[in-house]
DNA sequence: AACTGTTATGTTATTTTATAACAAAATTGA
DNA sequence: TCAATTTTGTTATAAAATAACATAACAGTT
């Protein structure tokens, strides 16, 4: 079930870059593979992991450049309260992420719109790749605040945990 | 002008302490009136510097511990984006913060309701100490997942840096 | 006051996360 | 093919966070 969305997120991506003269190297490619292979969130170590297993070279800044690249071009979403990376689920619009974080099992899910224009109202790009709501925006006007991004991160318990939890517990 | 609001701060602090029969220890009480001085978000290597200074003990876990106290009682909040922590201008009610994060001089304001009520729709208290706003469990709820708290940071740039590099600029 | 369980502190060491700096290689465009 | 730019390789280190365990302080009994 999981195959073909990694597949059509991937492709994606890769035809972003061709439209944006962006350069998917091999590297970049792997680690975007090796996190949507994985489909939670990452800490840069183990994408390394991954990455040394594969057979790449696997120094910090291997893993951390490739990120670097994956996030500032909106690919990735940095995951702040897992010290991780996650797979961006649309990547072709740019936005700050509102991401549902499991606390137990790292997984990640991106809302996306409507949920997304309902929570922050609407999205607006204003930065280069960084974006912020309108509402967001309005009410940080109110403290004269000049908005570059947002990041949204809601944390609690994946519906597969839940149920785990609940059968051990019988 | 931050005197006055500081002071109101930190009594409140000692107050709620008292009422929920916490201990307000020296180095807590310490960490409290550094963060509250500096009125910014601050790491905790910054706050050791500062114990250090003022002649307490000053090895990590000193004030990763007191941090600690601080944060799971409410009083002040993680600043993830920043790795750093900042008080929390409504400890008496707790939430998870809606926080204005200045990219450049780490200045940080926290929304207050009206402001978090518009943006969140409401807090609920929904663990011991974590909490989330009614629209944030309604729609993590379409993807069943158990919300128990949430950060929301907001980063751009604050009046004062947007004036001084205007200045700068001319 | 002495005892006991609990909470907080002191301390050393280590782990985890992230970046600086610079050389070498690959790529792009003229 | 040359020059400029970007990406990669590599070493070293910095910065942030925690593990583990000993000691001390405190709270509530007797």
């Amino acid at each position: 079930m999981a195959k073909p969305a990694r597949k059509v997120t991937f492709e994606k991506v890769e035809r972003l870059c061709k439209e944006r003269n962006l350069r998917l190297t091999p590297i970049r490619k792997r680690v975007l593979e090796i996190l949507l292979e994985e489909g939670r969130a990452l800490g840069a170590y183990e994408v390394l992991e991954s990455l040394r297993r594969d057979g790449f070279k696997h120094q910090p800044p291997v893993a951390y450049r490739a990120l670097e690249f994956l996030q500032e071009n909106g690919f990735v979403h940095r995951v702040e309260g897992k010290k991780g990376y996650v797979v961006c689920t649309s990547p072709s619009e740019p936005h700050g992420p509102v991401l549902l974080v499991c606390d137990s099992c790292n997984d990640v899910k991106e809302l996306r719109t409507p949920y997304l224009n309902e929570i922050a109202g609407g999205i607006r790009s204003q930065c280069t790749l960084g974006s912020a709501s309108e509402a967001n925006q309005h009410h940080a006007g109110k403290q004269e605040f000049l908005v570059s991004a947002h990041a949204i991160e809601i944390l609690g318990c994946c519906k597969q945990c839940s149920e785990a939890s609940e059968l051990s517990s019988k």
